[in-house]
DNA sequence: ATATATGCAAATAGTTTGCAAGGAG
DNA sequence: CTCCTTGCAAACTATTTGCATATAT
């Protein structure tokens, strides 16, 4: 059973407190502040064991594992310059995909765009 | 300038007589049936270069970086079980990402889309 | 009580870098 | 002849694992 320890919590409310995309890293950080023994192997084992639960997401874009609190279906835009990532909704009918890969026999469980570009502050 | 080595070239081949999309240790011993001295470092040196020139792509998917001998754009669909991947175009015009980051003030420069599901073997 | 979770340190995987020797132009 | 490239080994980064101890249930 998946117990309830403080350090569990205490990473779970680092990432549903932010409003960027921490990175592992990113989140160990936070979480010294408010419990400074923590170790970085509990926050690598809890990121994966939260993901896996479904209480927080994780997403690879380039070279950087991210962790994000909104767990519903969406797309990211990443700057090519800062490498901020923002949330959006690439508007994607499932049957567009289907139909795409309908030669293949692929069959289609999700998907997810990498939109790359310029953000607001670095165009 | 950028020479002309028998390893580089070896490399480049390597992925373009790739109908898979070969990681970085593929490329390394599918070149060294051919240049057995090869070292790692040349091997990851040229995909860096040949990825920059433009004469091969990377594509980074779920946690493996991976080479592939299109350089159009186009998508991927990955096997959640076995890992395939498999080329795939997502019609996805460019207004609509724009439209979808208006807001946002984000200058859409290019787009990649990951599909997962299981691929016709797997299924 | 008992099994899961933690903290530490060491291990691992994948990739990059420094450097002397080799080879392309 | 110059300077880019190679091969080797060491360095590095991000993440994972083993293990004794601590702690939630």
């Amino acid at each position: 059973m998946i117990r309830q320890t403080k350090q569990r919590q205490a990473i779970l409310e680092a990432v549903e407190g932010s409003h960027d995309h921490p990175t592992a890293a990113q989140v160990y950080d936070r979480v010294r502040r408010v419990l400074p023994g923590v170790g970085f192997a509990t926050v690598y084992r809890n990121l994966g064991t939260l993901a896996e639960g479904g209480m927080i997401r994780e997403i690879r874009v380039g070279e950087v594992t991210q962790y994000d609190r909104r767990t519903d279906r969406h797309d990211h835009a990443v700057c090519r310059r800062c490498g901020k990532l923002v949330d959006v909704m690439v508007p994607l009918p499932i049957e567009v995909l289907q139909a795409a890969l309908e030669q293949s026999g692929f069959q289609v469980a999700g998907h997810h765009t990498e939109v790359f570009g310029l953000c607001s502050e670095c165009r």
